[in-house]
DNA sequence: TTGTATGCGTTATCAC
DNA sequence: GTGATAACGCATACAA
């Protein structure tokens, strides 16, 4: 039964102190050369490996960030983590992760156990219908910085990092009316969402840029099911003034929508041409895509949000009595668009 | 400046010891009623929290699983990693993650991390170039148990959950036999890759058991990056015996192959039928799909993998001195056809 | 039913 | 240069 290796062993098979290995360990100038190559060559003997758990304790500080995405077998979150995992690791922390799977209350219990663990930082990208943010007052309190991702909260006083969706959304509608559309039809998010509001913001002001009088008719909502994002697609159809291009909240919602299309027998992207918010990793060869994308870059949304999260990590330790600053980190969204299928 | 209250403050307050406190936060039927009240009340009033890294410390057990993949990024092990912290969270127990992006180091680098954190378990999916195994020996020593999953080693004694891909191929063949193929390609992954012995191996399983004799020629690899995928493509067309059917490593291969066969002026599925091991969410009306994809059903391995990390996690308690049992689960995948596409 | 004492592994503050 | 000692927050064996 072997035991797990203490400082405390290799002080005792070197007849030295428990401090003097600790030193020792981590390159103490007041150390001796021969001391501490002594006591690494026994350390390395031994296999020690210092208890994290230990330091972590007796520092107050964990080297550990805490990841909350609504769903990580989303391309969009997927990509997310992959960039702040990235980001982390190379400023040597570790990253906690936590799915919400768009529960408030799986949400706040995650946001409490990072806090019982006390990690030195959270990112967080909100569940859709999240309300409450008294969880978020605890971690003032134990003084973990948090920087909201994509999805944030409509507060003040918060660091973010997030993307504009208007250069996007513009660089489309031009791209739509230099085609010669005039009924540009919107299938949105559920109206709560901060992501819908913004996508509808944005959809009235590049029209309106371009002269276009507002259609209420032509806006519509789903929860983001693919049953009701059918059903958004359908009333668009059964319009009088049926639209002649459509944008869509994300691709998943092009999807359902392209497929409703497709069933009336209209062609997509020719009697109906479609753009949406990129989420998905699109094969650039494939047929059935719509005419162009909104892109938002998640890795680099997320790298972002890491970036500022190590800042406010960083510039803790000074404790200032300054003003706060809030850290608001805007991509500019753009639209990517794809060849243009002629489809028999 | 407020203070994060411990135990011993809610002691303080209560003008009672802080064993008391700790006894009454858990619930312990020694402590009467009313102190447990009275302690539950001023707990809240102070919004304590236990720190759990104290708990992690004192207790030797972290209530974490480290869970190591190549890349979060892609669908696959987005799939897993979603699965994974699932099911973790319904165990109560806290996720830990890390990327080894393909690299030896980083991922035995991150194995180190996890070790010095004194994880409860950890579940690894490993780099395509880990050849050294020693990492795996602290683990032991350090008796964190560890499950692999579908990139495995070629070790006995190990835990694992992974994917039998015999019965999707042994399908895929048979399928494409019924519609008159005879030359079937392979275009495999690298060859010191497990998961490419494994494909080959089916392969030729299959082709066997149909009477077909193996053709050299027709099995070409690629280290997966796009220009290899290509180029093994082309290699397939320059034959003189070209392949009417070509079965891929994964979807990125299958895509790159069937852009080859698009510059060729050959049709997809037409000239060159595809079918490859499923590794994208795959929009199921798109055009130019491969014919059919062998499912490996990420999700559901990956909370096979975090069933077996729990089971040994629970069993470890007792320390049996029997032979060890080496859980092996192994998924049968299996073929799923889409709607052949009539390409004009 | 409650209190006291101890220790988990490490680092930091003193001494020498 | 090095050693002794305390402390971090909590849980538990032992006392009372």
């Amino acid at each position: 039964m072997e035991k797990i290796p203490t400082i405390k062993d290799i002080a005792k098979r070197l007849k030295i102190s428990a401090s003097t290995v600790s030193r020792a360990l981590h390159g103490h100038p007041s150390i001796g050369l021969v001391t501490t190559m002594r006591v690494n060559k026994v350390a390395s003997e031994l296999n020690y490996l210092p208890n994290k758990a230990a330091v972590s304790f007796k520092q107050r500080k964990t080297f550990t960030i805490g990841v909350i995405l609504p769903d990580f077998s989303e391309a969009f979150f997927a990509s997310a983590l992959s960039g702040i995992e990235d980001y982390a690791s190379k400023k040597n922390y570790n990253v906690f992760v936590g799915q919400s799977l768009e529960s408030p209350e799986k949400e706040s219990s995650i946001l409490e156990t990072m806090t019982n663990h006390r990690l030195d930082g959270i990112i967080i990208s909100l569940s859709k219908n999240t309300k409450n943010f008294e969880v978020f007052e605890q971690l003032r309190k134990y003084k973990i910085p948090v920087v909201f991702f994509d999805r944030i909260p409509g507060i003040e006083d918060i660091h973010y990092s997030a993307c504009n969706l208007q250069p996007g959304m513009l660089q489309a509608v031009d791209y739509l009316i230099e085609k010669g559309h005039r009924n540009i039809g919107l299938i949105n998010g559920p109206t709560q969402l901060e992501a819908s509001k913004e996508r509808l913001d944005s959809y009235k002001t590049a029209l309106d840029k371009y002269g276009i009088k507002i259609n209420d008719d032509l806006i519509v909502s789903s929860d983001l099911s693919s049953i009701q994002n059918q059903y958004a697609m359908r009333r668009l159809l059964s319009l009088p003034q049926k639209p002649t291009a459509v944008i869509a909240f994300n691709d998943y919602v092009a999807r359902d929508a392209m497929a409703v299309v497709k069933n009336n027998n209209l062609i997509v992207n020719h009697d109906i041409s479609f753009i949406s918010f990129a989420n998905l990793p699109i094969w650039s060869f494939m047929d059935s895509l719509p005419l162009a994308s909104i892109e938002q870059f998640p890795k680099e949304q997320g790298i972002k949000a890491a970036e500022i999260l190590f800042e406010l990590i960083d510039s803790q330790v000074e404790e200032t009595t300054s003003a706060p600053v809030y850290h608001r980190a805007l991509f500019d969204a753009s639209m990517v668009s794809y060849r243009v299928n002629s489809v028999a």
